[in-house]
DNA sequence: CCAACTGTAATCAAGACAATTACATTTAAG
DNA sequence: CTTAAATGTAATTGTCTTGATTACAGTTGG
């Protein structure tokens, strides 16, 4: 997103993407299929195909590529099944949710803070 | 932890422990020896052996345990290779890092927030 | 028409991690 | 002192996840 970021007119393709993360082009691909669903971005097929941008980087927050593309969670809640013996281990997963669930707030409003644009301007930066 | 802090003076052991969490009594050894290295707990050998807490729930903090036992990132950044040619590339893993980095500390910061002790508070509330 | 793309499914390989087994060591209790 | 019940720890196995790869149908600009 940031190499899309970089340049915001070019239509880049996965090829180009992969080489730069170092990757394959399908797993890119996959990737930008996500970044579609969320609008972020917009794809084009056919020769000259590629991704480009919907926004402005400076509109694109990092909360919203992490909720395009990040399915686990932070916290992650453990499904076996409860002792039903054990008063603690019933109520532990509705307590664990509860704490996954804020955390996972914690994260994204942190990421609210960071724009696509901000990391360009790292990239121009010296160090 | 929340069973150990909901009876803080027995010494339960890893049988038990494993019980309550569906899995198995090594598992859950590992993890306290973790917790035993960030002095959380003590833990005895021999017969009626098992882990106890050290310090009050309400002087133990979910980053506590988060540091503890938590090994792999949030954000996990992209190690391989850069691609030379590419400026974007090459900067991407210092920039990521930075945002890897102070993710954790959002993180970090609200779990700093919650103590063993209200999660046994909740453990005896109704719902 | 064809070359260069995307979209997508299917398969394969590697790595991570929990589960399990095994055993040496420790300790309380009888 | 002996024994039963624990921990500490290594080794192995199985499962699951995930990225890499291959393959191919569909799309589009030149």
């Amino acid at each position: 997103m940031t190499a899309l970021a970089f340049s915001p007119e070019e239509v880049m393709g996965s090829q180009k993407l992969a080489a730069s993360v170092n990757t394959n082009p399908v797993v890119v691909r996959r990737l930008l299929l996500a970044l579609r669903r969320a609008r972020l971005i917009e794809t084009f097929a056919g020769k000259r195909g590629g991704a480009r941008l919907r926004k402005k980087p400076n509109r694109i927050f990092l909360v919203d590529i992490y909720d395009a593309v990040e399915s686990r969670p932070v916290i992650p809640i453990n499904e076996r099944k409860a002792l039903k013996e054990c008063h603690v281990s019933c109520k532990m997963k509705s307590i664990m949710s509860c704490v996954a669930e804020s955390t996972e707030q914690a994260v994204r409003k942190h990421l609210r803070g960071i724009t696509l644009a901000q990391l360009v301007r790292k990239v121009h930066h010296r160090r």
